[in-house]
DNA sequence: TGCGCTTACGTTACGGGTAACTTAAAGCTT
DNA sequence: AAGCTTTAAGTTACCCGTAACGTAAGCGCA
């Protein structure tokens, strides 16, 4: 007991008692085990668990790299989970990570199964959904509004003079965040007097090749494209190079427009007109609401943590 | 106690019992808690802990995909620790997460310092060191051999012909993988009967943009460079992109090989001359030793990764 | 009918740390 | 020096699941 106190440092024991454990503690390379403590004291463990739908995506690491930074800095652990975009991933990972009693959860999406949801609210631990900005959210939410910035995009395009467009993705079956911004983009498309007349969802990772092919196929269906806006910045590059490849010139042939802005983007000659959203930040806004609300200070419940539109060179000017 | 055997099907109970235990357990939304289980049983836990030296470099992202798709599917999880390349924060986060009791670590590079290695022999967990293909590892180890990669870089790239050679890359203040690449390479290039002129060891992240400005730097010291050899091929990329930017004819002006065969290079026009390391699979193999240790099945202690020389186009050729 | 065996379920103790309480010793006051 | 307070250290019980053991009922068989 007396080893306890002195190891918590609460006060109660003399100095020669506490170089007596601490000398102890070397010789014997004691460890405490936390398990115990938290498993006592019925409190919660420092764990914080993490889904990431996958790494493959430069933006979810950066996402993962601001949010461990930001609990490590404050002695909290990341248990990770890789859900790679389906809901029974996430509900299963859920289930094996609240046995463990994390201190609070940080989900990317908003979308969960019915159980999952169920399971969250009566954990009765703090909760950051990530990612896509939500205004009722199960706890608390950090994010941008994926819809807004779509249709920033596409009302940009469309005052660049274009009516023609196509668009890249992927497809996960479950409604996300790409397909919100779609919406978006659409919305503003049609409303501005033009269409988006090819859509196009791969069934494959949202990463380089993919959007490299993906511009071949749509391309290939002569439906008249005069720009393309892809789901995220690394298909956009794909595209890009496949049309360098095909000697297309990137504006006056075609446009090109991703989203993300990857750090890629910094030195590529020709700046792809993309949406900055500050992922790192994004990270560590989430990792601070879990910690504010692990101390009991008052959270905000809702954060949006804003996207810039880069309007590069790789749309051609209104 | 029925309830503990009907939870774990261990048999013992009817099927009238049984139904009564589920449900009650549907009713309280009861999950159990796994700490007790393994606190109780003095068996290890399901967490395996993870260290990752960054996110930001691509490379390890896929590493670290690697490992938890591994170990999700085995039913461990993951608790990730980021170490940025420092050993200080290595050994504060094995302390931490060896008081969590986990099952086993995979820690990224073969470098510990004299306290952490302590700690690692004392918890009596399996061990895989990966990246860093270790003969006298601590307990397992998988990777590739990093100096012999650099050499075969350096050997090639002197059988391309090129004499004065360059390096950039960044330098993390204790001995790592890229070092240990960059001896091999200036072995080869010295045995070759070249010289590595310049190397450039920048104060930043091995990404993109070091890249670019590292090589502004390099050839703005007028050394002769005719070829240069990067940490990776982030920043190989980067100075692919500033050599373009600058009007200069690869491989005619000058010779780029970067290392580690990066996703982007399925789609840049010009392959890159690289070194291919095949990353998921690296990660999945360390799980999979890990997982192997853990059901006390025999396992080779070192697993040779292999790495494969990418010619390319960025080099001319001899 | 009585013996042993099986099945189903209950009881006890334990793991490592800590909250809450108790006890012992030391210090202080008048 | 008696009586009080403060400080230091020890004791007990508990957290929750499970190993090990205990027991009662049911069954088969001679």
């Amino acid at each position: 007991m007396t080893a306890s106190r002195v190891l918590r440092g609460e006060g109660g024991y003399s100095e020669k008692t506490r170089d007596k454990v601490m000398e102890k503690v070397d010789q014997l390379g004691y460890l405490p085990n936390r398990l115990a403590t938290v498993f006592a004291g019925d409190q919660s463990s420092t764990f914080v668990g993490v889904s990431i739908p996958d790494l493959g995506n430069e933006v979810f690491a950066q996402v993962l790299e601001g949010i461990d930074r930001k609990l490590g800095s404050f002695g909290r652990q990341t248990v990770l989970g890789l859900t790679q975009h389906t809901q029974q991933e996430e509900e299963n990972w859920i289930r094996t990570v609240l046995s463990w009693q994390p201190a609070g959860l940080i989900l990317t999406g908003r979308y969960h199964s019915p159980r999952a949801a169920e399971m969250l609210r009566n954990a009765g631990i703090p909760i950051v959904e990530i990612w896509d900005l939500n205004s009722s959210p199960l706890d608390m939410s950090v994010g941008i509004n994926h819809f807004d910035s779509g249709f920033d995009m596409g009302r940009y395009l469309m005052s660049c003079g274009y009516s023609n467009i196509g668009y890249v993705g992927t497809s996960h079956d479950t409604a996300n965040a790409a397909t919100t911004r779609l919406d978006g983009f659409c919305k503003a498309v049609e409303g501005g007097g033009g269409q988006v007349v090819k859509q196009l969802c791969l069934h494959d990772t949202a990463t380089y090749y993919p959007g490299f092919y993906g511009t071949e196929q749509l391309l290939a269906s002569g439906s008249g494209v005069e720009c393309i806006f892809y789901q995220n910045d690394a298909m956009a590059f794909g595209g890009l190079q496949y049309c360098g490849t095909k000697g297309m010139q990137v504006p006056q042939d075609i446009g090109i427009a991703g989203w993300g802005d990857l750090p890629i983007a910094s030195v590529i000659a020709r700046r792809l007109t993309s949406m900055h959203v500050p992922h790192l930040k994004l990270g560590q806004a989430a990792a601070e609401m879990m910690i504010g609300r692990l101390s009991d200070e008052p959270v905000e419940p809702c954060r949006d943590i804003g996207f810039r539109l880069i309007p590069g060179t790789t749309v051609r000017n209104a």
